[in-house]
DNA sequence: TCTTCATAGTTTTTT
DNA sequence: ACTATGAAGA
């Protein structure tokens, strides 16, 4: 058997992939090969003879599951890597849960809440209840709820415990636990699970049936887990009951990197796994080899300052490399201007695809894309807003969720008038308080409506008939069609798109595109398998999709692009060259963080961030920051004063900042400070200006971005010239010129146009 | 009932 | 800045 693919470890890592008798922890500094120890561990277990379908491998994310599988299909093949039982934990056992749904009085077409559906739901049992929303608020209801879900707190039990009540009456909420029951109950009305749920019932199930318990028991020979710091306590026990008989667990993490405890994650997890499973083995992988001494001294630097952690020292014997760049800006603006400058610096010696920028918070990300725009540096967000969020998309879903599941109430509300078919709001409420009432659901209500009598004019009632019949219609060819061609079919008979036709706004353009790109997905699914010979209903698509939030669209444009992305996305990433913005006091360690612990963490995702960093990282914050609709003025972080002196790198203090601000040349618009020549061929204060006092008289060319004849490139048009620009309402149109597909006119503030120099 | 306009409230990180 | 809700007009 072939079993070279082992000699590309080092000792350590092949160590900890051999091991195959017991339960083991590996514990892997960043940059210690912690992904290859898994995916060669799989793919030894693999050759050993090991059936795929028994291993059990747990992710974080998908995009790690997809990448893991990729590289185990590389070492063991295609065919065998296939059948991996390899995804999030979330996407697992909702496969399982689908299988099981009866067993726990749920259909296997359950929906799955999202994050929207689930406020939304609590928005209307507030009001049900005649409560303050304002003390009531669904967000933070809801953390509550999925806080109480992840320790496996049931409502009877939340209710029962004297001390939580004590404290909801503290905090001046003292209905919470009536609330979640009501929560819970419409949840299982609407046939329904949340995010939590799918690992609360999993746990319920394995509790209540252990026959059932016992056959996957039997199914996972051995089962794997990556980023273990950042399970929480619900994970913890589907694993730990599920390890039970073989004790065939692997997990893989670095408490270093835990950064996950506003979601529930328990770092506990991993500091006490020995605890839990007494054959535990540890293996440590302490050789960084990803970046430069000076950037792994650096964060171990900082790290240090943390109480909490197991011993370990990280270390790499790569070359020594170049210190950290520290820059200091005097607005928030100038900072992207610094960052967008010392990219085109760096990019004599470093492709765009090998930068990555990272921030805090998302909300930081768009003045750094103005100043990219501005140089032309061609750049991709992650994360954000992304494609399965858009107002379109989600209705389509909805669509689909109401047709594979009637009770489904967040998506029947969604979508019962949309496109606009006269059934608004106060015929909704009818229905849903006749609901209530009857304590069943709206589609009930709706199938046998002339029963209840409810005051509802003819014409009204003659609608809800329509749309009826129309879902019914739908739902009679779950089994006859394919995900694809009734998903095709409901677009176009339901009229969601119809409108974007006749109108040819950029937006209504980009909503149609994207509803095509949905379709073009589902066509994807249906061919991907076929082919390995599975069923291509809608509820199976929908089972799919409904965990796929973020970052399925790697549009495989092969330009190299600067990478945008907050530091917990870039978990497990790494670049050549990563800048870091922001670092600020209340801003990162976040303002929402008070106790040590919660600077403890802030503190790791700094050191994530930093770690990520294979040969340059550049640091920087802004003295002045434009936040929650004000300039706010902030200190540079203390995280700052936690790394090494010797390893940072502080440049260009007040080189172009502070004297700007002495000499008063800066523009004060809107609050916001805006240096009037700091940045380098800018047009921020003509454009800024422009919007405050839009002079039509004269030649609205002269306060655009986009001066005439600029060669740009739009994602869909590819590369045209401008036309003509003009500010209307404040808003800035481009007219520009793209040749063979004509002549569009765009907004700016839509149209993410990139100037070609 | 729908559309439009105005106002108010809110912003950490994600499955 | 941005959205989400509420009020007024069509």
């Amino acid at each position: 058997m072939d079993f070279d693919f082992l000699n590309e470890l080092n000792e350590n890592q092949r160590a900890a992939v051999e091991y195959t008798d017991g339960a083991s922890l590996v514990i892997a500094g960043a940059g210690s090969g912690k992904t290859r120890v898994l995916t060669y561990k799989i793919a030894f277990l693999l050759k050993l003879g090991i059936h795929p379908v028994s291993i059990l491998a747990l992710t974080f994310t998908n995009k790690a599951a997809r990448e893991m599988k990729e590289r185990i299909a590389q070492l063991v093949g295609e065919k065998t890597a296939r059948y991996l039982w390899m995804g999030t934990f979330h996407a697992i056992f909702s496969r399982i849960l689908r299988v099981e749904a009866e067993k726990l009085g749920y259909t296997k077409n359950f929906s799955i809440y999202d994050t929207h559906d689930s406020q939304s739901l609590l928005k209307t049992i507030v009001k049900e209840m005649k409560l303050d929303d304002k003390v009531y608020k669904a967000s933070a209801l809801h953390s509550r709820i999925s806080n109480a879900k992840n320790n496996l707190i049931s409502p009877k039990m939340y209710a029962a415990d004297g001390e939580l009540c004590k404290n909801d009456r503290i905090i001046k909420i003292p209905d919470f636990a009536q609330i979640y029951a009501t929560y819970c109950a419409r949840l299982r009305s609407a046939d329904a699970m949340d995010f939590d749920d799918l690992l609360m019932q999993t746990n319920i199930l394995f509790r209540d049936h252990p026959d059932t318990l016992a056959k996957y028991q039997e199914a996972f020979k051995f089962i794997l887990v990556d980023e273990y710091q950042d399970t929480n306590f619900a994970q913890y026990l589907i694993i730990k009951k599920l390890a039970e008989k073989h004790e065939h667990i692997c997990v893989v993490g670095d408490d270093a990197q835990s950064i996950y405890s506003f979601r529930g994650a328990n770092i506990d997890n991993i500091l006490k796994f020995k605890d839990a499973y007494r054959s535990t083995k540890i293996f440590k992988l302490e050789q960084n080899y990803r970046s430069t001494q000076t950037i792994v001294n650096a964060a171990n630097s900082l790290i240090d300052k943390n109480e909490n952690q197991i011993p370990k020292k990280v270390f790499s014997e790569n070359p020594k490399g170049e210190q950290i760049i520290v820059n200091t800006a005097f607005t928030d603006i100038e900072e992207g201007s610094i960052i967008a400058n010392k990219i085109v610096e760096f990019s004599e010696k470093y492709e765009y695809g090998q930068i990555a920028i990272l921030y805090r918070t998302n909300a930081q990300s768009r003045v750094i894309e103005d100043a990219l725009r501005k140089k032309a540096i061609p750049y991709r967000i992650w994360g954000g807003l992304s494609f399965y969020q858009r107002k379109e998309i989600k209705d389509v879903i909805a669509y689909c969720r109401l047709v594979s599941n009637h009770h489904d109430h967040e998506a029947l509300q969604r979508i019962i008038n949309v496109p606009a078919r006269g059934i608004g709001d106060t015929t909704l409420a009818k229905l849903a308080d006749a609901a209530t009432a009857q304590s069943s659901t709206v589609w009930d209500i709706l199938l046998d409506l002339p029963r209840y009598n409810l005051p509802i004019n003819a014409g009204t009632t003659q609608k809800l008939s329509a749309f009826k019949e129309m879902i019914l219609n739908f739902s009679e060819k779950i089994e006859t069609l394919s995900a694809y061609k009734l998903l095709a079919e409901i677009v176009k008979t339901s009229g969601i798109i119809a409108d974007t036709y006749s109108d040819k706004s950029p937006e209504s353009q980009s909503k149609r595109e994207n509803v095509e790109e949905l379709l073009t997905a589902v066509h994807q699914f249906c061919e991907t398998r076929e082919k390995d010979n599975q069923t291509t209903s809608l509820p199976e698509f929908l089972a799919e999709v409904s965990l796929l939030t973020d970052q399925d669209t790697d549009k495989d444009d092969k330009t190299p692009k600067v990478t945008l992305m907050t530091i917990h996305a870039a978990k497990g990433l790494e670049f050549k060259v990563v800048f870091i913005a922001g670092l600020e006091e209340n801003l990162f360690p976040s303002s929402f963080c008070n106790t040590p612990r919660e600077i403890e963490e802030e503190r790791r995702l700094l050191y994530v961030a930093i770690t990520r960093a294979e040969e340059q990282c550049v640091i920087s914050y802004a003295k002045s920051r434009f936040r929650n609709g004000t300039t706010s003025f902030c200190n540079p972080s203390r995280f700052l004063e936690n790394i090494d002196e010797k390893y940072l790198d502080r440049e260009s203090i007040g080189e172009n900042s502070s004297e700007f601000f002495r000499k008063n040349d800066f523009w004060m618009d809107n609050n916001r400070f805006v240096p009037k020549e700091s940045l380098p061929q800018n047009n921020y204060s003509k454009k800024r200006l422009s919007e405050i006092t839009p002079d039509k008289t004269s030649n609205p060319n002269q306060n655009s971005t986009y001066a005439d004849a600029t060669t740009v490139k739009h994602s869909i048009f590819g590369i045209g010239k401008v036309v003509e620009t003009n500010f209307e309402a404040g808003n800035e149109k481009v007219i520009v010129d793209f040749g063979a597909k004509g002549t569009k006119t765009l907004l700016t503030k839509f149209a993410k146009l990139e100037v070609i120099v």
